[in-house]
Order: C-alpha cells, then structure tokens, then sequence
DNA sequence: ATGCGGACCTGTTAGC
DNA sequence: TGCTAACAGGTCCGCA
C-alpha cells in the first residue's frame, strides 16, 4: 500500500495525537510480521513519551528517551488513531496505548510490515543505515543518480525503485515519473544521460510532493489515520492505465512485468 | 559487486 | 454461483 507520499501523510496524521505523549501500554495480538516484535519493546517503550515522530524513508520511528521503535507498513499496513475499547479486527495487530486516552493502531493483512525497537541511534540500524538520500531534500541529485548508475545494467524503473539508490519511489511513482520524465522503464541506468536525469529528478520531487498535498494515493484500501481516502489516484497518468489513452498522445498505454512488477508506459511518449 | 528470483502472507478480482 | 489462479502499494536474502 504506502510509498513515500502515504508514509509521510499517515505521519502527519497521527503526529497531532501522540507527540509528547506517555506511553500507558502496547497490546500485541500478533507479533509474527515480516520480523516478530522484539518482547522487549513492552517494558522499554512503555511510560515513555514520544519526544518525536519522524520518518526515513518509508520506515516511521516513534522517538522517545529510552529508544525508538521503528515501524514499516510493508504492502499493507496502515496506523490509525482510535479510542479505547473500539474492538479489534481481524488485522489489527497492535495497539500503542497513551495516557491522553487514544489509540495508536496497527493494522497489517499481509504481516509483511514490521515493528522493531532500538536503544542506539535509529539511522545507524542495520535497516536504516545504507538506505539513499530523502527524494524531497537537496540530498538528491542529478550527480548522485549518475554517479551510482555509471557502468550499471539494471533497468531505470528497478534503479529508483531500490531504496540504497533513493529511498521511497515504489512502484507508483516509479511509473509516474519515468512517465513525466519521459524516460522508458527498461532504459539500462547506467545508459542514462545527465540531461535525462534532471528531468527525472525533477519529475519524482514533483510527483511525490504533489501526491502529499493530495494525501497519498488510495488503490484499494489505503486511507488516512483519519479514514479519509487520499485523491492522488485521479492524478495518475500511466499507473492502472492499461489500453488507456496515453494523456500526451493518446497512445495505448502498455503494461508489462519488468523485475516482477507491474510496469505501466507510454512506448511513444517514454523512449 | 551486480542482477535476479524467491520468500514472506492474506485478500480481492478476473476468468472459467 | 463457485472454484482457482493471478495479482496487489515492499524489500530482504541467497544464489549465480
């Protein structure tokens, strides 16, 4: 479900709720997620307060002064503030108790997201370390794209997909601004020119602020920790748009599988 | 080092 | 209507 732009809106979401707030408890109903929850995030995180909600990544880390837990949504994840005593749902793994009477739930189909606690700095976990520049920071450039794709065969798409090159473009975005770049998803990186990358710089800084504003992209089940859905979807020009009209010229647009996902061009627009 | 496929798990949808 | 297969927003790991 979430890439960088549902990552950072669900962050927003429930930073207003939590911040500065004292942990009374955290109910664990399922603890088998992509890792198991380590059993000593229970006595450690509890009465602590969350100093702060901060996101790398599409990794949400929940500070406070005895450690961080480190929260991923996975596929399928998303985290919603209720009130206590909401009965739980099927999918509803944990609950992140406060003492100014809210809930902080977490709710997973796919257990492939994951909840992990750290008492040394959170950006040098093994998880966080390697991981590339934030594509909305100054961090992310035109050289740095070029310098780690130079003699590199893998397809553009599968290169800013990979988090160690630039961290949260998923599959959406990926297609969206190859598309707006105008650069076809199996291009080799490596064959890439300078001009072309700072188009495509350009293009995922722009898709993704804009599907912040928006408040992310909802597909099937996303929505925000208030429930509401995000209205990113009705800006995408390739992704889900198979046989579509291409938005520029009306071509066809072509899906096909590259590295086991689903890839979405226009094959006139994007060379 | 690089690139690829498999693995993790459940739910929804497309197709017969 | 019902069964089955394919597919879904991520990413780590092991292998060649």
């Amino acid at each position: 479900m979430p890439e960088l732009p549902e990552v950072e809106t669900t962050r927003r979401g429930i930073a207003p709720y939590i911040e500065k707030q004292i942990v009374d408890a955290i109910i664990i109903r399922q603890k088998q997620l992509r890792w198991p929850i380590p059993d000593e995030i229970n006595p450690q995180l509890s009465g602590q307060s969350i100093d702060a909600i901060k996101r790398r990544g599409k990794y949400i880390l929940l500070q406070t002064a005895n450690g961080t837990a480190i929260l991923h949504l996975g596929m399928s994840g998303s985290l919603r503030i209720v009130e206590p005593g909401l009965p739980p749902a099927k999918h509803d793994h944990v609950d992140i108790c406060f003492s100014n009477n809210k809930v902080l739930r977490f709710t997973d189909p796919r257990r492939f997201g994951s909840l992990l606690w750290t008492q040394s700095d959170p950006y040098q976990h093994k998880l966080l370390s390697k991981l590339g520049p934030e594509p909305l920071t100054d961090d992310f450039t035109t050289n740095h794209l070029l310098l780690r794709s130079r003699g590199r065969s893998i397809a553009v798409k599968s290169f800013i997909m990979d988090s160690h090159i630039v961290v949260g473009v998923g599959n959406i975005y990926a297609c969206e601004s190859l598309f707006r770049a105008g650069i076809h998803p199996e291009r080799a990186a490596g064959k890439i020119s300078k001009a072309r990358f700072d188009k495509l710089v350009v293009a995922i800084k722009a898709v993704l602020s804009e599907a912040i504003i928006q408040g992310g992209t909802t597909l099937k089940d996303f929505q925000q920790s208030d429930g509401k859905p995000g209205y990113f979807k009705q800006a995408l020009a390739v992704y889900g748009r198979a046989e579509e009209p291409c938005l520029e010229c009306g071509n066809a647009i072509t899906v096909k599988t590259i590295n086991g996902r689903s890839t979405f061009y226009c094959a006139r627009c994007q060379r």
